[in-house]
DNA sequence: TAAGCCACGC
DNA sequence: GACGTACGTGGCTTAT
């Protein structure tokens, strides 16, 4: 028995591509050898028990050459159907190695038809081998076992544990928990069912379920694994009340640190690191999962069931790997799974909403549209409004906007309108953008800018509506609150066919609602904020790293004129805008006290494009981006060389930058990856493109992401430890938006709560991850009754 | 239904 | 010669 893969790679993509999907196999790795493509040669013959994987085009060519393959069909559509040679044995056809450098996401599917081949190899079928799952109405023989394991090896066992529900969502009272299963012992599993079909197996009402599952959940003497176990706890302390205490391994954040860029989910690791790859596949097709009471038991186990033996063996290998990788698996233990457990608290808590005002609010911005809408209308030829009579109308009819981007796009381009000529076009499409930044380069024409002005009051307030009001109270659960998710790891969030959500830098995402992006500097963003109260006899206090990646930065540069700067408590954007600006340090500054309103306006200008630059240049942008990004976001015309002197200024002012940026280009091109202080790694293997372009685009994402998610994963960490340190809930923390967190606290000693939280922040036990930073990281405070009225907040240390 | 564009956050 | 912040979520329009 051999599995013979039949490929154009190299020796090191070979070990690359097929290293991990072999090695990985348990209990042993598969006889294997491989065969190079020799030109002219017959393809190689699949005896009985043999397995050829055709790697990619080439080959497959000399198997349709041979009259082997049919001739018109593409690798996608062969893969995962065998084709039976005549000496016994199968061929399965994958992709071609050499893709994974333009494609990274072709790795996963090459592993998984590695696998598929080794499965046809072993058990002579595609089909998976699922494990003895079965329905259970008592737990404690599974209890017995683990205690019986526990004194024999000391050691606490490792068991899965998931539930199904009924919607994704627990915070109304009709719904419920459908099923719960663990799995202790491998290719086993447990599945106590309590949807509304008649129960498998019957009830007993002396079995103490409750206790039990209680037991499993918070005995020390149990390691509980699970896939994106948040979700499933949240619903137990919800439904149940039971405080999981013995959680330790999660498939899905491990998974991501192992490597972000995959589309991470139970589905893909079963695939790619067990024999149970496709168990789920069946149900998937066939039902709706966010309805997951209306399976019926029969087909119901295999999923079930399944999951749980999935992420028991998932986990086995991903132990494994993590540990070879111990600052990662530090970063995992001290950081990372204890903020999980933290932001479970974060979503159950959710988001007080005015409601009431948030309506009010609807209607004031439901006039406001009306009102730009109609002027908008009024300022099109009469012309064109006849001509697109009836799409207006019935734009109006479904209460919809009647100024659609393409008859705006014939009044400004064409001689329909105004015959501007566009200066942006789309990236895509090649059409004139409709952006406003682009619309707002033809001020000097007065109908354009007459139009784009009730446009732009119409669009602000249509997005309000629309996202702000209308989309954040779809979210509106029935107590009162947002629970918005929080995104701890890369990948589906609910299956496979999800959208993909999460980040590959380590930031942290929202959704339902996204929360981090509420206004707050938008003409609206007041009074949406104002719809965000504390709840009585509380405050809301907003605490943010003060210029923090900019500290992480001049500390993992060694930037000697930075780390000064900030030693003697100068305003690093003020350094910056000061050069800006063309005076010395001391001068820009006190424009800042100056009486003289125009000073004070041209220092908050000028700071506020410096820090643009400063973020801009930070991180690898040339001299024409940055004068695309100051024009774009500041309306500053800067000519290219007054933009090359700004960039050449600022690098020599902190040539410790220049160092960094070199370092960081040198590590990716040598290791197609890059590690922050903190441990975490972003893999790049676009760095070994072809194309200079995505080349450039990774060397920039080399600089950015180590600073950008080390920031980030600190503030993780700050909420995990406050969580820790106040588990009473004196500090309730209730968002993160990248650096900053927002949290409730006792009006009676808000300051005092916001300088224990700050602490926490300001004082993270960096060391333990081995990281000493030459900076602290001190932290803003403001505090107020709702997030609109957030004042600075002198804190009691 | 999918893709493109746009706008919001840091 | 072209192309040069990074990362997201989500709503709307248009093309398929």
């Amino acid at each position: 028995m051999t599995l013979k893969i039949w490929t154009t790679a190299d020796a090191p993509l070979i070990k690359k591509t097929f290293g991990v999907s072999l090695k990985n196999h348990r209990p042993d790795i598969p006889p294997h050898q491989f065969l190079p493509l020799i030109d002219d040669n017959p393809p190689p013959e699949a005896e009985a028990g043999e397995i050829v994987l055709v790697c990619g085009n080439k080959p497959l060519d000399v198997l349709r050459r041979a009259g082997l393959a049919p001739k018109n069909r593409t690798v996608t559509s062969l893969r995962e159907k065998p084709i039976k040679s005549s000496h016994g044995g199968y061929y399965l056809v994958t992709f071609d190695p050499t893709l994974t450098s333009s494609e990274p996401d072709k790795s996963e599917i090459i592993d998984w038809d590695v696998r598929l081949a080794v499965r046809l190899m072993r058990t002579g079928s595609l089909e998976p081998e699922i494990g003895d799952y079965r329905y259970v109405n008592d737990y404690q023989p599974m209890i017995d076992w683990i205690e019986e394991r526990y004194a024999k090896t000391g050691k606490p066992v490792d068991v899965s544990m998931d539930t199904e529900t009924m919607t994704f969502y627990p915070w109304y009272p009709d719904r419920d928990i459908v099923s719960i299963s663990f799995t202790a012992r491998p290719n086993t599993a447990e599945v106590l069912y309590l949807g509304p079909h008649k129960p498998p197996v019957p009830f007993n009402p002396s079995v103490p379920l409750f206790d039990q599952i209680k037991w499993l959940l918070t005995s020390p003497k149990v390691k509980l694994r699970g896939a994106n176990l948040k979700y499933d706890l949240i619903w137990i302390a919800v439904k149940w009340g039971i405080e999981c205490t013995n959680f330790k391994f999660d498939t899905m954040l491990v998974g991501t640190l192992l490597n972000e860029n995959r589309s991470n989910s139970l589905n893909l690791h079963a695939k790619i690191f067990t024999p149970i790859g496709g168990y789920d596949d069946y149900l998937n097709a066939t039902y709706d999962k966010s309805a997951m009471e209306k399976i019926p038991p029969e087909d119901f186990l295999t999923y079930a069931g399944g999951d749980t033996d999935a992420c028991q063996q998932v986990a086995d290998i991903m132990r494994d790997e993590l540990a070879e990788d111990p600052k990662l698996a530090t970063f995992y233990i001290k950081i990372l799974h204890p903020a999980a457990r933290a932001f479970e608290k974060i979503e159950r808590r959710g988001v007080l909403v005015d409601k009431e005002k948030y309506e009010q609010l609807a209607d004031e911005v439901r006039g406001v549209i009306q009102e730009s809408q109609d002027k908008a209308m009024s300022l099109l030829p009469n012309k064109m409004r006849i001509k697109y009579r009836e799409r207006i109308e019935s734009q109006l009819k479904a209460g919809k906007s009647p100024l659609l981007p393409s008859i705006l796009k014939e009044y400004f381009f064409t001689p329909h309108g105004l015959s501007l000529k566009p200066r942006e076009l789309t990236a895509k499409t090649g059409e004139p953008s409709m952006a406003k930044s682009h619309l707002l380069q033809f001020a000097d024409v007065p109908e354009a800018m007459a139009m784009v002005e009730a446009l732009t009051e119409m669009d602000t307030a249509s997005k309000t509506l629309s996202t702000f009001i209308v989309g954040f109270l779809n979210h509106l659960r029935p107590d009162g609150r947002l629970h918005p998710t929080y995104m701890l790891f890369h990948g589906g969030l609910y299956d496979e066919e999800d959208d993909q959500s999460g980040t590959v830098t380590g930031r942290l995402s929202a959704k339902d609602p996204a929360f981090q992006i509420l206004p707050k500097k938008t003409k609206w963003a007041k009074k949406i904020r104002a719809c965000f109260p504390a709840p009585p006899g509380k405050v809301v206090i907003s605490l943010d790293y003060s210029q923090g990646e900019l500290r992480v930065v001049a500390c993992v540069a060694n930037e000697k004129n930075m780390i000064a700067a900030y030693e003697q408590g100068l305003d690093l954007h003020a350094v910056t805008g000061a050069q800006l600006g063309g005076v010395p340090y001391d001068e820009f500054v006190s424009w800042k006290e100056t009486e003289d309103a125009k000073f004070a306006k041209m220092f908050e200008d000028l700071r506020q494009q410096a820090k643009a630059g400063n973020f801009g240049l930070l991180y690898g942008m040339g001299v024409e981006g940055f004068m695309a990004y100051a024009w774009a976001n500041y309306g500053l015309k800067l000519s290219y060389a007054e933009a090359e002197k700004i960039r050449n200024d600022f690098f020599t002012l902190y040539s410790g930058l220049t160092d960094y940026h070199e370092k960081q280009r040198e590590i990716v091109r040598f290791s197609e990856m890059v590690r922050s202080p903190l441990g975490r790694i972003r893999h790049l293997p676009m760095i070994r493109s072809w194309d200079r372009a995505i080349r450039s685009k990774a060397e920039r994402q080399a600089i950015n992401s180590p600073i950008q998610s080390c920031l980030s994963d600190m503030m993780l960490w700050a909420i995990a430890l406050i969580d820790a340190s106040y588990p009473n809930g004196e500090i309730e923390v209730v968002g993160m938006i990248h650096d900053a967190l927002i949290a409730y606290v006792p009006e009676q000693d808000a300051a005092l709560w916001a300088g224990r939280a700050q602490e926490i922040m300001s004082n993270l036990p960096l060391h333990e991850v081995g990281w000493k930073p030459q900076l602290r990281f001190p932290a803003d405070a403001e505090a107020g009754l709702n997030l609109a009225e957030l004042k600075k907040l002198k804190l009691v240390a």
